[in-house]
This record gives C-alpha cells, sequence and structure tokens, in this order.
DNA sequence: AACGTTGTTCTCTATTCGTGAACAAAACAG
DNA sequence: CTGTTTTGTTCACGAATAGAGAACAACGTT
C-alpha cells in the first residue's frame, strides 16, 4: 500500500511499543525500536506528547503512554454494547460451572478477550483482557476462526509460524483445518492441554440476526477439573451462547 | 511550535473526536470536524485502520475507535502504579465514612479521576473515571492546582471561560486565587455547592518523597449528608492522605 | 575531571502530505 | 422503480514537511 501516511504509521507503532516494554522507555530506546533518526523519534514524541497519548517523566526524562489513551480505550468498551449484553450471561455461566467463563471477539487477524468472569475458587485461572492473541491458538478464538471464509483460514495458518506451545500442540496446517471443520460441524470445539498444559477450554459461537458469528464464549478451567464435569460444562457453555444469539435475533434453522 | 508532524496531531484529533461522538463517525463527518479534506481524512483513517486504532463497519461503512487504544489503555493503568496503591486507602475511607471517594491526578491542564470507590448507599453518587475535566471545577481538582507555580495558576484560570456551574460557583478569578492560597495554609478544600448543587466535596493533597503534590483524595457526597459530619470526614481524609503520602516517603516538616 | 550517555535542537532536501476534483455506490425521495 | 443526493473512495499534482544526520547540552558514570 502506499495510501499510508508514514509519520501517522511511525506514531501508532511507537505507541505499540510501549505494550511489550517496561513503563517508561527513552528516545534511543525507541529510535533502535523503530528504526527511525533520534530527531524524528523526538518529533513524534512532543506531537503526541501535545495532545495527550504520550507523556513525559519529567525526572528521567523518559516517555510513557498518555492518559488520553485511558479515555479512547474506555471510549471503545461502552461503544462495545456486546460487552454489557454479555455481562449477565457470563455471570450465570461461571456460577452454573464454577469456571471462567470470557467473551472473545474477531478483531482483523488476532482475537481479543472483551469481557470475563473469574470463578469463585481460591486459586483460580484468569485470562488478562484486551490483548491480542492468535486466532489459532485458544479454543474460544478458533471458533471464531472456523466461521471464517476458507481463505481466510488459509491466511491465517500460513502466515503465523505455529509454534507448538505444549507437546499436544498442533503440529500441521491441515491438522488444525479438520478440526475447523469439525467445530462448524458439531457448533463447539473441547479442546485440552493445547497452549497450556493442564488447561481446557471449551468454547461455542454466538450469532446475530444475519447469521453471522460475532463473538464466542468459552469455560476455561484446569484440565482435572474441566474433564470429568465435561459434558455439564458443554450444555450450558451451549445454552448460554443459544440465549444469547436468540436475544441478538438469531433464529436456529 | 512548528516542532510538530501535522498528520500525527491530525490523527490524534481525529480519534479525540470519537469521545465527544456517537459511537460511529463518517469521512465526511469527521473532515468537516477536523476542517480537512475528504481524502486526507481518507487516508489518516485507513492508516489508523491498518494499525488498528480505528475499526470501519462493514455494513454501514462508518468507523469507530479499534481494539489496540483498549490495549492501551489498560497499559496505562497497569503502568500507574499509584492507582493500586490507592486501592486499599480509597476501600478503607469508602467504609469510614460511607460515602464515594476519588484518587484525582493532574496531566498537563486538566485533572482526571484515575481511581474511585463507590459508597455502600443504595442511591449513590459516582464519577466517571478517565475523563478530562478543568482543574478548578472540583474539590479534588483545585487541591492540585493549589500547589502549583502561580503563572501557571493564572495561565488556567485564564483560558477557560470559567463558567458558572450552579449559581454558587465562584465568577471571579481573584476569588479563586483567594481560595488556592486558603487551600495551601489549611491542607485541605471544602467545597460546598459549585460544580453541583447539593454536592460536598472534601479533598486533600498527597505528597511523594519529594515534597510535590502527585495526586488528591476527595470524599463526594449529598450536601445534606456530608454536611452535618464535615468534620469527621475532613479528618478521615487527612488521616488516609498522610498515610499515603508517609508510604511515599514523605516527611512532614 | 574526563568520558559516555542521554534528550534536544538544527539545517536541508527528498519525500510525502493534503487539496480538489472525479468516481462509484449506496440512500433517499418522488 | 428512477432520478437525485450524499456517501465513501481514488487519483494527480504542487506546496509543505518529514526524516536524516550532525552538533549540542545536560546528565550520570567511571
Amino acid at each position: 500500500m502506499d495510501q499510508v501516511l508514514s509519520s501517522v504509521r511511525n506514531g501508532c507503532r511507537l505507541l505499540k511499543i510501549f505494550l511489550d516494554s517496561p513503563k517508561e522507555l527513552g528516545v534511543t530506546e525507541l529510535s533502535k525500536k523503530l528504526q527511525l533518526s533520534k530527531g524524528a523519534v523526538h518529533k513524534l514524541l512532543s506531537t503526541l506528547e501535545s495532545e495527550g497519548f504520550i507523556r513525559q517523566n519529567e525526572k528521567t526524562k523518559q516517555y510513557t503512554l498518555g492518559y488520553t489513551l485511558l479515555e479512547l480505550g474506555t471510549k471503545v468498551l461502552t461503544n462495545h454494547d456486546i460487552v454489557d449484553f454479555s455481562k449477565p450471561f457470563l455471570d450465570q455461566l461461571v456460577s452454573r460451572t464454577n469456571e471462567l467463563a470470557v467473551l472473545c471477539v474477531q478483531d482483523s487477524k488476532d482475537a481479543i478477550y472483551v469481557a470475563k468472569e473469574d470463578s469463585l475458587h481460591p486459586v483460580r485461572f484468569t485470562v488478562e483482557s484486551f490483548r491480542r492473541f492468535p486466532l489459532y491458538s485458544t479454543s474460544a478464538a478458533r471458533v471464531l476462526l472456523a466461521y471464517q471464509p476458507e481463505e481466510f483460514q488459509d491466511e491465517i495458518l500460513q502466515e503465523h509460524p505455529l509454534k507448538s506451545y505444549t507437546p499436544h500442540s498442533y503440529t500441521s496446517v491441515e491438522q488444525i483445518k479438520e478440526d475447523l471443520v469439525a467445530i462448524r460441524e458439531q457448533g463447539y470445539e473441547i479442546s485440552s492441554n493445547r497452549r497450556n498444559t493442564g488447561v481446557t477450554g471449551i468454547a461455542a459461537p454466538i450469532f446475530d440476526s444475519t447469521g453471522h458469528v460475532t463473538a464466542s464464549v468459552s469455560v476455561i478451567g484446569p484440565s482435572d477439573r474441566v474433564m470429568p464435569k465435561k459434558e455439564e460444562i458443554l450444555q450450558e457453555t451451549l445454552a448460554t451462547v443459544r440465549a444469547m444469539s436468540a436475544q441478538l435475533g438469531y433464529r436456529m434453522s
């Protein structure tokens, strides 16, 4: 593409560097990571600072993310009505399964947990909300991928190196694609010990009135607690996504 | 200033337009608000979209804020250790006063509530976190302003039109400035019926080890409930900010 | 006290940003 | 269903500027 404003893209990338970094970064460090001159990075920083997207620590002279991003981030949440909509459903699912329940959506080539409800176990799993992860890596995400066109699936599966997180992980693209077909046929996925050893996820899709998958719900817990009850949890999960889909205007065929 | 990358600034302002708008906006609308050509806005949008800062609704063709802003926003929060630090203090303050307690910080020329703890009253006040407001408008903010250099105070007070929110509001700059001196002398502020009729705020500053004011704490409630107990609430608030300041390494002189 | 950093400023040219008009594709009204 | 308006999108070009690179100042370290 050449329809891209390079300095805007640099600004965006500069901000995103902070996602995987300690809280403060200096000009020199940023210029290395962005592969830009120090002068250019400095101009970027002072522009972003004047708009509140970046803040400079007066003592250390280093830079951090600014409060305007906090405002914008909360605005994203309030815009996103499915988050509010899902809250009572997730609550109920947790109270019935006693495990972590999450709501997962797709954003271009990534998946994101946008809502979650922790279980009440004293020792419990939780997930990081709002962080991107690959569409093939968790059960909630794979359910989303399963309902995408095949060309898109191939694009995703080719692009990424498909790291094996655990010994049980998928190894071949063909294997994943078979699995995606199976998800679509049965309408859910139960995945054990894939990304994280000892973790089992049970996930199912939510449909809107046009029949598109808008999000997925997943119950996640330790395998030895979840697997014995897997039928029961699956039924609860399916009941939840059906209720949500119905409320969104979806009519089962 | 001419040390500013204009397209980056335009991108930032484009994003901020969404803060005070419905959730979706079109190119034409944005180009009017930004006073830029439609073509330029379109380039901005597709650049921001390719970085995840903007999302386009495929049906309506309109644009919304993207999930990357959610990631960045939560990162701001996790970076900001005073938020975690304040949590137990705010909790305790609420349990002792039975009113809303907030933590307020300054960001350039604005104030922002970065943490809050609602009271347990069935009908209760609350505030919107993470939205900017003027430094002269609430007691928590005025406490922050009171400890700023006088030139800065003048800058703030001159710049804004100083709207009178209620009949009891300040009208003149001199009046506010006298008040700021008083805040600094007594170390707290009690403000009634200023911005919102019937609301009373009791606020006091937190000092760090270098003696700078890093944030302020305020207890906010309906005047008829707060004013009768104002001495008690004030003492609780002062005890809280002193404990917080001490833990940050501040030594009272 | 000398050094190696850091963030900041400056100048200059190749680059690109923003305009304005033309385009297609919806949404609308009659 | 059809003409009309408004939408998002594309394009080409000239004016404006973004980014490189070196020099600077202000640190902290050795």
